[in-house]
DNA sequence: CACCTTGTTCGTTGTTTGGCGAACAACGAA
DNA sequence: TTCGTTGTTCGCCAAACAACGAACAAGGTG
């Protein structure tokens, strides 16, 4: 595959996203990208196998929480600023809770 | 059983919280207690059957989300106020995406 | 007491989830 | 081209989930 298939705003619903962020491996890695920042696979350490972390990223991606972007044989994520738009406010609630201090 | 079991707030975990808030048919539950009313039972027309809804009851009871009361044969449910205390601005984050105007 | 109402629990069914390793695809480097 | 690296996909499995009806418990009411 190219570049993998990330949905549309109008595709997204509340439900699915919460349920994304309802794992505390893919809160973790959501809590990481909070800076901003654009990180490759492998420097998530999450404690589970190379297929399971796939997995993951991609249920953050058809949650439309995250964007995936290819380069060669790498993967990069960040989030998905545009995800504001159709929920405002949700993403920075739940970062607020997992951020400096909490977990 | 007299009155059912609340966790405490420091047995309380965001991804349980998120994933309780996950499911539609509890959404719509923690939608309709948005105004901080109490409701019985009968009063949610969710579509599901009464044991059913016994299960999705629990579910948002041992997350923490919600205050179940009982009198005599009969359940009541209302928000958990201190859920905030612990979580703060995430039920309110949810209940403003689901309020009036959007679902 | 008998009966009705209201929820909970139990047993069952089918689906989804989260995990893994193995196999595959794609790219870069030698 | 042949490796090695990096993700994805493919079974596969056990556990959790969501749903239901039936049976049960507990209060009211007649």
């Amino acid at each position: 595959m190219r570049q993998p298939h990330h949905p549309a705003l109008e595709d997204l619903t509340l439900a699915r996203a919460l349920k994304a962020l309802s794992d505390p491996v893919r809160l973790r890695i959501v809590t990481t990208l909070a800076d901003g920042s654009e990180r490759g696979w492998g420097e998530f350490e999450v404690g589970v196998s190379k297929s399971t972390l796939s997995q993951h990223m991609k249920t953050l991606r058809e949650a439309g929480l995250t964007k995936t972007r290819m380069e060669g044989t790498r993967c990069y994520v960040s989030l998905r600023e545009d995800f504001d738009t159709k929920f405002p406010g949700l993403v920075p609630a739940v970062l607020a809770l997992t951020g400096p201090g909490r977990r």
